[in-house]
DNA sequence: CGTGAAAAGCGGACTTT
DNA sequence: AAAGTCCGCTTTTCACG
């Protein structure tokens, strides 16, 4: 309930699995400390925002490059919205958001200037069909 | 502050932006139903619950395949967390979550089985270096 | 947009199972 | 160890100016 909707009250959710308001924060809490729930956010429509732009780009990096070096490198960027290392030819996925074409380029170029970037391999998207927030666990 | 976390109080809001609570509800208010905010959710940690092993798979498509088929297919694997078409040599590009390598042959072996792929390419993923839930719009 | 008031929700302390 | 109850305090949400 709380992916559906992070606001919904513990009273609410104690209704529905019959539990008072206080245990179910008990258990949100112990949720939130061990880790499961990582926190609560607000979903956004990025063309909103005026981010309108996004790709999914393909690194193939230098000999010894290491996940660690990718992470720093990758953060620098204010466009990078997700990054993976990944099995197969290329050695990470990197997922950009920019505000336009011209933007994704010009983060694109940033990102190929990285000193462990051998090349690149873009898929600018076309449109989204499919963006699940969080993984909804099977109900049993 | 909402993305931070969607459960800040509208009066914290307010001291941070000189506002009273109920002007802070009437502009969140205003955000859901123009689109901009499209929903709070809980952020979870996939492995926590059991879902440990994460792909990204290109496919390619038979000629006439339409991105309206492509959100039907997908949709009905519980596994595609994101779609998308994209530019380049594939058509679509798909993101799985499943509980372990096995689960993941499996939603695999079913989406290749969907009548208009005609092959796929696929990239486990082996870290995830960096994930933002919500893209954050540049500070002024 | 702010104010003030009513209703709802939160988060302790304490008791019970 | 975890759930329930009680209760003061905060937050939400409304009507009004």
């Amino acid at each position: 309930m709380l992916i559906a909707d992070a606001r919904t009250s513990y009273a609410e959710i104690g209704a529905k699995v019959s539990l008072s308001a206080p245990a179910v924060k008990r258990r949100v809490d112990r949720l939130r400390s061990s880790g499961v729930i990582k926190g609560f956010t607000t979903v956004i429509e990025p063309a909103a925002v005026g981010w309108t732009t996004e790709a999914f780009v393909e690194l193939f990096c230098t000999g010894r490059t290491t996940p660690a070096q990718i992470t720093v490198a990758t953060r620098r960027h204010p466009e990078v919205v997700g990054a993976y290392t990944v099995s197969g030819q290329a050695d990470a996925l990197v997922h950009l958001r920019a505000a336009d074409i011209g933007h994704l380029e010009q983060a694109l170029e940033r990102l190929r200037a990285e000193p462990f970037v051998t090349s690149t391999r873009s898929m600018v998207v076309l449109s989204r069909l499919v963006e699940v927030p969080t993984p909804v666990p099977a109900p049993n």
